[in-house]
DNA sequence: TGCCGAATAT
DNA sequence: TATATTCGGC
């Protein structure tokens, strides 16, 4: 395997930029498709680098024809085009990340959210960091949105911007929907822990509303939107069938016997509505958070039953010892 | 019009 | 999988 320089001398190369009388030119030519000829002959994958001498050697034929109109003290160097100073044109940056990255990336392209992920260059090279929500960086989006009660509306995916002024160069579609897209909400663990809190004091999952959660976790900057979600996704959890039935373990045993009896505690919670089922309780504690399907191996950094685990499991096991 | 739950998108 | 957004009903 000999080196890449061995076998091709675009280094040899670069000077070319001092001499650019025509018939250097024309000299040039030919050489920069001899390089063509060696890169395809090394059966190496160069993209690039084929991309870049087919432009120069368009550039130089293109260069030479027209250099008799002008004026050699005109004309621009070469340099100017080989990308020397150059910055590279948002095309072939693109084709320069699409080949030197990971294939996964391929399918990311420009769908990197802005707080993650930074790290593969991809969203800084095609994508200006956007703060979502307030201060949004292209224009487009406070043509399509209102701000009512800090939700958007009237923000759809395949939301219109005809209406507005004409924009020089719009956006891509995928970066207005990446710029009008709200900043991810993490929810931490403690965040969570209050959101149960929340939970509990207004009568578990099943009846506490987005908006009153919020207004009792009193988080700041906490929205509706963003509290329906998490429930949305804590009462899928703590619905989500036990389906590891092949996990016949005491645990999965007691959470059955304990599951049955939760279902009576919810039917009568509908009317009588225990408001508060205080954790100092024996051990009856915020109903759902004991669904131990699923969290048997969660690693710990699981926000959704880190604390509750450990009671669900002690309240198992009383179930367990007292049938 | 605001809130909600569910469905769907990212 | 987690979160955001949309949709339709109330």
């Amino acid at each position: 395997m000999g080196s890449l320089g061995d076998e091709l001398s675009l280094g040899s190369m670069l000077p070319i930029t001092i001499c650019d009388s025509r018939r250097g030119v024309e000299e040039h030519v030919k050489k920069l498709e001899e390089e063509k000829r060696k890169i395809h002959g090394s059966q190496l994958e160069l993209p690039l680098c084929l991309q870049i001498l087919n432009d120069a050697i368009l550039y130089l034929k293109d260069e030479n024809k027209n250099c008799s109109e002008i004026d050699d003290t005109q004309r621009p160097l070469l340099k100017d085009f080989i990308s020397l100073n150059k910055p590279i044109p948002e095309e072939k940056k693109k084709f320069h990340q699409w080949n030197s990255n990971d294939t996964k990336i391929k399918n990311k392209l420009g769908i990197e959210r802005s707080e993650e992920k930074s790290s593969n260059g991809l969203s800084m090279l095609l994508i200006p960091k956007v703060e979502t929500g307030l201060g949004l960086g292209l224009v487009a989006s406070s043509s399509t949105t209102t701000m009512v009660n800090g939700r958007r509306k009237g923000v759809s995916s395949r939301g219109s911007t005809s209406d507005s002024m004409p924009q020089p160069a719009a956006p891509p579609p995928f970066l207005q929907q990446q710029a009008l897209r709200k900043q991810r909400r993490s929810w931490t663990p403690e965040l969570h822990r209050r959101f149960v809190d929340a939970l509990q004091q207004l009568g578990g999952p099943k009846v506490a509303t987005p908006k009153q959660i919020r207004e009792h976790m009193q988080e700041e900057g906490l929205t509706n939107d963003e509290v329906k979600s998490h429930l949305q996704k804590y009462r899928l959890h703590i619905r989500k069938p036990n389906s590891n039935a092949d996990k016949q373990s005491a645990v999965v045993l007691g959470f059955k016997l304990w599951n049955s009896s939760q279902e009576e505690e919810e039917t009568c919670e509908g009317g009588t509505k225990p408001a508060k089922r205080s954790t100092s309780q024996s051990g009856s504690p915020q109903g759902p958070l004991q669904l131990p399907s699923t969290t048997t191996t969660t690693g710990g950094d699981s926000s959704m039953e880190d604390a509750e685990d450990d009671k669900s499991e002690s309240f198992q096991m009383e179930r367990l010892r007292s049938p």
